[in-house]
DNA sequence: AAACAACTATACACGAGGCAACATTCCCTA
DNA sequence: TAGGGAATGTTGCCTCGTGTATAGTTGTTT
């Protein structure tokens, strides 16, 4: 075999490719919003984990949501929710309910001070990503990405179409 | 829809904030895409926090990075990228090179290993991100969205800025 | 020259999350 | 009316990554 002196000609024009820096953009996009939004989530005592099940939560009828539903929507394994509900539990700002129509399954239930601590973070929440996303486009390009990025989540998580509010039946699909 | 009692109105109404849905979107694509290229990733052996530090070191020149420098561009920290970096030099992927002029810092470099497992990875990396990202919209979608990306990124992640081949002086803005 | 501040990498303890095993419950069929 | 198979949630064990403290190195100031 051809050694050492060559190093890769095929991979060193693959590293260049077009698509790599494309998603490149977009992860390094997402984890900079990441790193944005968990610092003043955690200011209100929040993870990020713990922000997103607080807000499926909340936009899902009764404010509650099946443990697998929650599983599903939020792409953590079953156990990683049971921890998370755990955590959030003994921190008061959710609940676990029963079932009645199955006793295997339980709902995991917002209490009061759970909305009020969202109620308590969403405006500075909002503000940040005015400031740091929405804000910094156009109207047109704004829509356009949008549009965009519906398309790709459409096609690889269609699980968690149903995450937008008013969309009946979350979970129906499987 | 059930007439259930209504907590919290103010909550209730930023819930449905455009701003939500538009991170929503944008954070579900990302883990969609995440899980997708993972799963793939994992049939070569290489994790996707490995994969991305293989790439930032081969696009590098000498493909190489001193240790803070890879923690700043992969947004670990630093005992994180000690982690992955042993790991990876277990595996014989990459290995340490100490620093002639600064005996502080050390290298990370990409062994011939490495670039190996580069090689058998990228291709049908590449044709993943075709399948479900790039190829999914249209031309001017697809400069559009990059655009708005790139906006984005610039204004919340600076210093990874310079991730891009060609651009000189990697981590030299500080 | 000596003290001091700024960096760089590592060691250690901790929390978070995934996988697999498990117990329980539901559903369907023989 | 059992009984097998699927579904649901929980737990033990493991890996991974972070934050803090530590050691070693370099440059600066007096």
């Amino acid at each position: 075999m051809s050694t050492s002196d060559i190093v890769d000609p095929v991979t060193e024009h693959l590293l260049d490719d077009p698509r790599i820096t494309a998603v490149g953009l977009f992860f390094e996009a997402h984890t900079g919003l990441v790193d944005r939004f968990s610092a003043q989530l955690a200011e209100h005592g929040l993870s990020s984990v713990e922000f997103e099940v607080l807000m499926r939560l909340a936009r899902s009828p009764g404010h509650e949501l099946r443990m697998s539903d929650l599983a599903a929507q939020t792409s953590l394994s079953t156990s990683g929710v049971t921890r998370v509900v755990d955590r959030m539990d003994r921190d008061g700002l959710i609940r676990r309910r029963a079932c009645p129509t199955d006793r295997r399954s339980s709902y995991a239930v917002v209490t009061p001070a759970g909305m009020r601590r969202l109620d308590e973070t969403l405006p500075a929440h909002l503000d940040l990503i005015a400031r740091w996303f929405t804000g910094l486009l156009g109207p047109e390009q704004l829509t356009a990405l949008l549009e965009a990025l519906r398309t790709i989540r459409d096609a690889v998580r269609p699980e968690a179409t149903a995450g937008a509010r008013g969309t009946a039946a979350a979970g129906a699909e499987r």
